[in-house]
DNA sequence: TATGCAAATGTTATAATGTTGCAAATTTTC
DNA sequence: GAAAATTTGCAACATTATAACATTTGCATA
C-alpha cells in the first residue's frame, strides 16, 4: 500500500491491513516491542476501513471473539499503538484511525469526510511550516499538533449534489 | 482588548471580561439572537480567566451561583456561544475557551501551553492558506478546521530552564 | 530448569464528558 | 390577549476514559 493510499477510491484493502500489520511488527521488533496478540488484533480492527473506530467498538469487536475484554484493555492497547506511531487519535471524534504512514514520526493531517466517515491522513510540509513560523512568532514551542479538516471528500461532494 | 491579546502577560483581565460580554451584547444584538441571563453568565465565566474550562466546571460555577442547572443547560448555553463565534472549544481538551476573535467568522489556531494551560488563539492566514490548498490537492472541501497545537509558552519555557 | 524481575493483562469500580426527550416557562409575534 | 416559537428545567441515560490493585506472562540469568 502507497504512502499516499485515498480511501475515497476502492482499493485491495486487505492488502491494506495485511501491509499495515507487517509494517507494524517491523516497526516494533526496530523498537524492541511487543506486538502482542490483543495488540494485533486491535491494529487489525482499526485497519478494518479507513473510518475512524471508538475505543468501544474494538470493544464490541473483541467481545464477538470471545475476548472478555474490559475497557483498560482497549486504551492500553490504543496507547501502544500511538506510541509507535501505528494509530492516530482524531480528538475531533474520540476516536482512533490507523496511520497511513508508520514509521516516520510526524503529526498528520487529517481530512475527515462528514458524508462517508473515511479519514485521509496527509503530511504537508507547506502546513507544518506555517503551523511552526505561527508559533514561533509567538515565542511558542510547539510539540504535539492537531489539524483535523471536516469536510467533504470528492465522492460524497457528487452524492450531495444529486440530493 | 486588542484582538492579539496575549494571555501569556500580564494585563488587565477585568477589562478583558468586560469587553469580551460588551462584544457579545452587540454580536447578538447584530444576530438578533438572545444573549439570556444564562447564556452571558456561562460566557462571563468561560472568560474568567484564558484557561480553557470544561463543560462541568462551568456548571460547578453556576451551582455555587445557586443556579441549580443540569449538563443540558451548560451544553446548550455553550451550543449558543459557539454558534455566534463567542466561545471555541478546544477539542484537544474537551473544554471551551473565551473567543478572542469574536465576530468575524474564522477557524482559529490554538497555542495551548501544557505548563501553565493558557491557550492563545491566533489568526493565521499562512496557515489557513496552506490547509485549503493541501485539502485542494485532494479535492476535499473543508467547512471546518481545528488547529491545536500544544506546547510551551514563553513564560513556561523560561520556568522549566530553572528546573 | 528454577527464579526473579519487568512488562503486560485482567478485573472492578468509578470518573468525566455529552445527549435525548419531554414538560414547563418565557418571550415574541400577530 | 392568544398562538407560535424559543428557551429552560429536569430526569434519565449514553459514551468515553481512567484509577487502583491483583494476577499472569515473557524473558534474562543464575
Amino acid at each position: 500500500m502507497a504512502a499516499s493510499a485515498i480511501p475515497y477510491r476502492p482499493h485491495n484493502h486487505d492488502a491494506c491491513v495485511a501491509q499495515a500489520l507487517a509494517d507494524a511488527r517491523a516497526i516494533c521488533q526496530r523498537h524492541n516491542a511487543r506486538l502482542t496478540p490483543t495488540r494485533e488484533r486491535v491494529l487489525e480492527l482499526i485497519w478494518q476501513s479507513h473510518k475512524p473506530l471508538g475505543a468501544y467498538d474494538v470493544l464490541a469487536v473483541l467481545a464477538e471473539d470471545g475476548h472478555n475484554a474490559a475497557p483498560p484493555t482497549v486504551y492500553r492497547a490504543l496507547d501502544f499503538l500511538q506510541q509507535h506511531g501505528l494509530v492516530h487519535r482524531i480528538a475531533s471524534l474520540n476516536s482512533f484511525v490507523g496511520c497511513t504512514h508508520a514509521g516516520k514520526s510526524h503529526n498528520g493531517l487529517f481530512l475527515i469526510c462528514r458524508g462517508c466517515g473515511n479519514v485521509l491522513e496527509l503530511t504537508a510540509p507547506a502546513v507544518a511550516q506555517a503551523v511552526s513560523d505561527a508559533a514561533q512568532a509567538q515565542t511558542f514551542e510547539p510539540e504535539d499538533t492537531v489539524i483535523e479538516v471536516a469536510g467533504l471528500c470528492p465522492r460524497c461532494q457528487a452524492d450531495h449534489r444529486d440530493d
